[in-house]
DNA sequence: GTCTATAGGGGGATAGAC
DNA sequence: GTCTATCCCCCTATAGAC
C-alpha cells in the first residue's frame, strides 16, 4: 500500500524552522508571531501546529539542534600533542563554526530568557559542557607549563566571549578573510594565556 | 502663586524608568507590557503616558542615559603617561562600570534590534565612540612600541567583548572579588597585546 | 495536511471625568 | 496627574470541514 499522506510534511517542517530561525534572529522570539512565520512559509497559522506543539517548542528545537551540532562538530576534532595546539584548534574551530551560523548563535545567546525553566536547564547544561572543554585545555596548558594564568574558569569564559564577539562585526565580504581573522585572534589568545 | 500641580511628578517618572529597566532586563522589551510596568509602579497604564510619549521612547531613554553615563564616566578619567597605563585604566574602568549596572548593560546589548532606525543610529554612534577610545589606546601602544598587534579595530573589539563577558557570570558574593577579577583580566589583556 | 473560523485573552494608546 | 473606560488591533492555540 502506497502512503498517500505526507506529501508536504517532509518539506514544510524544515521550512517552518528555517523561517522561525530567520525571524527570531532578526526581531526576537517575543516580537515574532506564529502568523508571521506561517506567512513566510506560505501556509496558514493553524498548519504550523502539525509540526510543533507550540511556539516555545519551536524555539527550543532550534537552540537544542544548534547546541547538539556544536558539540558533535567539536567532538569530531582530533586529539592534540600539546595544549597549545589544542587551544589553537579550539580558537579556529570556534570562530569558524560560529561565523557560519550567525542566526543560530544570535538566538542561542539572546533567547535564553525566553526558554521555559526546563528547556533553559537543558540548553544551559550543553553550553556548560562546551565551556568545560575549553577549561580542560587551559588546565592542561598549566600542567604542561605552557600557560600561566591564575584561574581556569575565567580564562575559558574570557576566551569564549572574545571569540564569539567576532559575530557582531564580521562580514565575509569585508576587509579581512575569515582565515586572517582567525590568525589575529589566535595570536591574542596564545599570548593572553602564555607562560 | 504656589504651584499646586506636580505633587507626584518628580517621583513617578524615575519609578517608571526603574520598573521598565528591571522588567526589560528580565523579560525583554517585546515581552513586557505597559500594563506590567504600571502595575510595578502602582499606577494605571494610562498614567504612564504622562511621562513617556510611547513605549519605544521609554526604551530609548534608558539606553541613551546609559550610554551618556558611560561616556562621561570614561571622560572623567585622567590622562596617562603610557599606553600600557591607559589600557590598564580602561580595563579596570570597563569591568567596574559595567558590573555596577548589569540591567542597563544587558538592555544595551539585547534590545538594539527593538530600537527604531533613528534611535538605533543614535545609540550605535555612542557605542562606536566608546570603541574608538579603546582603539586609540591600542594605536598609541603600537606607536610607543609597547604593543604588537597586526590590527587596531579587532583588538579593540576583542578586548571589549572579553571584558563585557564578565557580566554574564560575575556575582559580587562569589569566589572572587571584583578587584581580583579586574586583575586577572588585566593580566590577560596586557599579555594579549604586548610586544 | 491544510484550510477557515473562532475562542479567549492581551496589547498600545487615547478620551474625558475628577 | 491619575483614574476608568474604551477603541481597535493582534496574539496563541484549537475545532472541525475538506
Amino acid at each position: 500500500m502506497a502512503r498517500t499522506q505526507g506529501s508536504h510534511s517532509d518539506i514544510t517542517g524544515p521550512r517552518i524552522r528555517a523561517a522561525a530561525l530567520q525571524l527570531f534572529a532578526r526581531h526576537g522570539y517575543a516580537a515574532v508571531s506564529m502568523r508571521q512565520i506561517a506567512k513566510e512559509v506560505g501556509v496558514q497559522a493553524g498548519a504550523l501546529y502539525n509540526y510543533t506543539p507550540d511556539k516555545q517548542s519551536l524555539l527550543f528545537r532550534l537552540m537544542r539542534t544548534h547546541m547538539d551540532e556544536l558539540l558533535s562538530a567539536r567532538a569530531a576534532r582530533g586529539d592534540f600533542a600539546t595544549a597549545v595546539e589544542a587551544l589553537e584548534d579550539f580558537t579556529r574551530f570556534h570562530i569558524r563554526f560560529h561565523s557560519e551560523r550567525p542566526e543560530e548563535v544570535f538566538i542561542a545567546y539572546m533567547e535564553l530568557r525566553n526558554l521555559s525553566p526546563d528547556n533553559f536547564a537543558t540548553i544551559e547544561a550543553l553550553r556548560r559542557q562546551y565551556e568545560d572543554e575549553l577549561e580542560a585545555i587551559v588546565q592542561r596548558g598549566i600542567s604542561e607549563g605552557a600557560f600561566a594564568v591564575s584561574d581556569t574558569k575565567i580564562p575559558a569564559m574570557a576566551v569564549i566571549a572574545m571569540l564569539t564577539g567576532v559575530n557582531t562585526w564580521f562580514s565575509s565580504g569585508g576587509r579581512l578573510s575569515l582565515d586572517e581573522v582567525e590568525t589575529i585572534y589566535w595570536n591574542m589568545v596564545r599570548k593572553a594565556v602564555a607562560a
